[in-house]
DNA sequence: AAAAAGTACGAAACCGTTTTCGTGTTGATA
DNA sequence: TATCAACACGAAAACGGTTTCGTACTTTTT
């Protein structure tokens, strides 16, 4: 078993100082060119690393983020994920996640977990129990101890801090508008609770376009599922009791469920029934026929928030003003509506 | 901005040596009451916490795993992944990740990175190009550094290590012996390139239920298809050019595609072909007819693989033997078969 | 009353780096 | 020949903890 090895090895073996060696790896002038040779050599030799916490300790900063997501098996969170670490793996940074399972325990525990100098700075998006208790405290203390912060996709206006959002409510004005121009007139939303902000957003999105080209809402048409249940029958009930020829759904899996619903209750998609959906996923790309859906483009948000982050990171300035930057959705248009 | 506080402040403050207060906090009997009590009150009340750097650095432990998969936007990866990341956190330790995008070189950087010291050890899913490359000095190197290291589903008998797998070749049998049961007769198989060692354990499966069972093995029912490309056209192709009755698909996307092929070739689910997957993800839950899979228990294997892993970390006493766990998948029977 | 034992704390080393601040030696300058 | 840079290196502090060992003081034992 080979051990690393540190500079104190290097110094004794070659019988100089541990600072000598130090300098001589970072090719100080201060040392004489042969002496840095042979350390050079004896460290490549060695194949010599320096102890990453070591440098954290010394440094005080761990080249480390902290991503806290309300849950892995998910594929809008995974791709934002792949943004951040690609970036931050790009800027030499390692990224640690933590998983809140949409529980605000878990957020707070995690991040007090990591805070204590495991990290240099936090990505989040909010969990569900923490949306809906509207309690940032855990936040707040963060920011006060100086770690930097940015939120994205669920976010509160409560902190202030980066963020990165999507233009929901423009995208599914958007998205409405499309479905209005093929004729559409009994156009629903299926939507989930409203503590989220996201579904927030895009039921505004919904009720603008309709009062914009003149069409009455009909409360009847918006359909609020609870989030991530088997709510097969409440949709089956939905389209049955109601007069519907187009559907928004705020997530891919209600679509797909729609979809199946539609098919069973015997109409046809588009022609009868047009669908959209949120996030372009495998369920979207693959169903039958293919789902006109809005790519929430993740990698790019998980970018955009890890430079935010690294960027105030290593900020020497204090205080840059705290910014908000919106990721555009694209409606992609396919089977499940008409062209 | 309030600074975290150290042991040193608090010593500071309250007049006693930095000893003392780490003692104190600790409940050290060399500590009197009185002066325990007015030590854990300031700590409380300023709420002091060790910092996590200084304690790696003192105990050469970090309590950081590092994971390394080849791909994260994936169901299979992210359901190890919950595994794990919950196993660990239960046990106090974090989760750092980072994504070999099926690279050798990635997997090797990455490694590299969390391994001078960031890291306690590793959970890895060899990459595909490690794999055709079948080149591990970099996972011998950091054995011998004596890092431990887990492999899981995509493993290799180069190395001597613990390991989790599923027991891929007995549920391929499982499953094609499902499809014979129901009477089907030509029995086909989509996999992918040979060099992932999993497909590779599915076609034994598969060829040794048809010997099992007297089916002659037909070679040219075995469709090989690059990984992740767009092949929709060779398996319209192969559909129309064979007869077949059932087949079983190496993953879930193959399986999709299949039944959109099959469904546009006017045949009918299962009664005309029946359909079995492998991963039971959201695709086969919502597909339409449901699909037929193999659940391959990603979020116990990936609990199993931390668990290993960190037994083996926090093991004093010198290496216990490798030992190569098997889930068990199961066979998940839905409506893309006939049962 | 002297010796032994117990109590409560501090000093210092250590983990592996970086960095500041000497310091001894050499060669050049006045 | 005394003075002064320049050169090449080492000692030590610092990051924030833990832990071993020493010690002054008090209490118990003989």
């Amino acid at each position: 078993m080979k051990k690393k090895i540190t500079l104190k090895d290097i110094a004794r073996e070659l019988d100089v100082s541990v600072s000598t060696v130090s300098k001589a790896l970072k090719n100080s002038k201060e040392i004489s060119k042969g002496t840095k040779e042979k350390i050079k050599a004896f460290a490549k030799f060695y194949n010599y690393r320096p102890n990453n916490i070591a440098l954290s300790l010394k440094n005080k900063r761990t080249k480390n983020i902290g991503v806290i997501i309300p849950d892995i098996v998910h594929h809008f969170f995974t791709t934002v994920f792949r943004g951040i670490e690609k970036y931050a793996n790009q800027r030499g940074y390692n990224v640690i996640i933590c998983v809140s399972d949409e529980s605000y325990d878990k957020e707070v525990i995690n991040m007090e977990m990591l805070a204590n100098g495991s990290i240099d700075g936090f990505i989040l998006s909010l969990s569900a129990e923490t949306q809906l208790k509207n309690d940032f405290i855990h936040l707040k203390e963060l920011i006060d101890q100086g770690i930097p912060i940015v939120l994205f996709d669920r976010v509160t206006s409560e902190i202030d801090c980066d963020k990165v959002v999507l233009n929901d409510r423009h995208i599914a004005y958007e998205a409405v508008e499309h479905l209005l121009k093929s004729g559409r007139k009994h156009i629903a939303l299926i939507t989930t609770d409203s503590y989220f902000n996201v579904s927030e957003s895009r039921k505004e999105g919904y009720l603008y376009a309709l009062n914009e080209n003149g069409q009455v809402v009909d409360s009847n048409l918006i359909l609020t599922l609870p989030y991530d249940m088997d709510n097969d029958f409440l949709i089956l009930e939905f389209f049955q009791s109601n007069k519907i020829d187009g559907v928004l759904c705020v997530n891919e899996i209600f679509a797909i469920q729609s979809m199946s619903v539609i098919q069973q209750l015997g109409f046809t998609i588009p022609n009868d029934i047009s669908i959209i959906g949120f996030t372009n996923g495998n369920l979207s790309k693959f169903s039958n026929p293919r789902l006109t859906t809005v790519a929430q483009h993740g990698d790019e948000m998980g970018e955009k928030a890890a430079k935010l982050l690294i960027d105030r990171i290593e900020s020497e300035t204090e205080e840059a003003d705290f910014v908000t930057e919106i990721v555009k959705a694209t409606l992609i248009k396919r089977g499940s509506t008409i062209n």
